[in-house]
DNA sequence: CTAATGACGATTA
DNA sequence: CTAATCGCCATTA
């Protein structure tokens, strides 16, 4: 069990067979998603599609959003890392969050303008 | 039951 | 570049 992801880490994603089966329960979708999201490396960031693509279930973006806003309180999991398809914050700027994830994404070096990221440290 | 709503995305105008 | 549309899916009203 990862400390950081909340769940066991690196886990092995998505042999088809056992992709319908890991896919089944709530809990383990979180997990997946989470675990995507502690692999992106600090310094670079991942949009939600790439993180969707990466947990086995393309095209389900909007889940992986609504799935971050379930973190817990206090969690270690990087989602500040996860900017949309435009490389843009998807808080408004003036948001708590949009401060904090602009905060932390510059702390990593990760220049923020207009709430876009640059090309160099996106992953699509 | 339907309709609206998101931490979204691709396409089109 | 922006804006509108449609597709996406779980949750909420």
């Amino acid at each position: 069990m990862c400390d950081r992801c909340h769940s066991p880490h690196h886990l092995p994603l998505a042999t088809k067979a056992s992709e319908a089966r890991a896919w089944d329960s709530p809990a383990n979708r979180q997990q997946i998603i989470w675990s995507v999201v502690c692999q992106i490396p600090s310094g670079r960031t991942a949009s939600y599609g790439e993180v969707a693509r990466r947990a086995g279930v393309p095209g389900l973006a909007r889940y992986v959003g609504r799935t971050l806003a379930q973190l817990p309180p206090g969690s270690q999991v990087p989602w500040h890392r996860v900017v949309n398809a435009q490389r843009r914050i998807s808080f408004s700027l003036d948001s708590p969050q949009g401060q904090e994830q602009k905060l932390r994404l510059e702390a990593e070096g990760i220049t923020v303008e207009k709430g876009r990221v640059a090309k160099r440290v996106f992953e699509g």
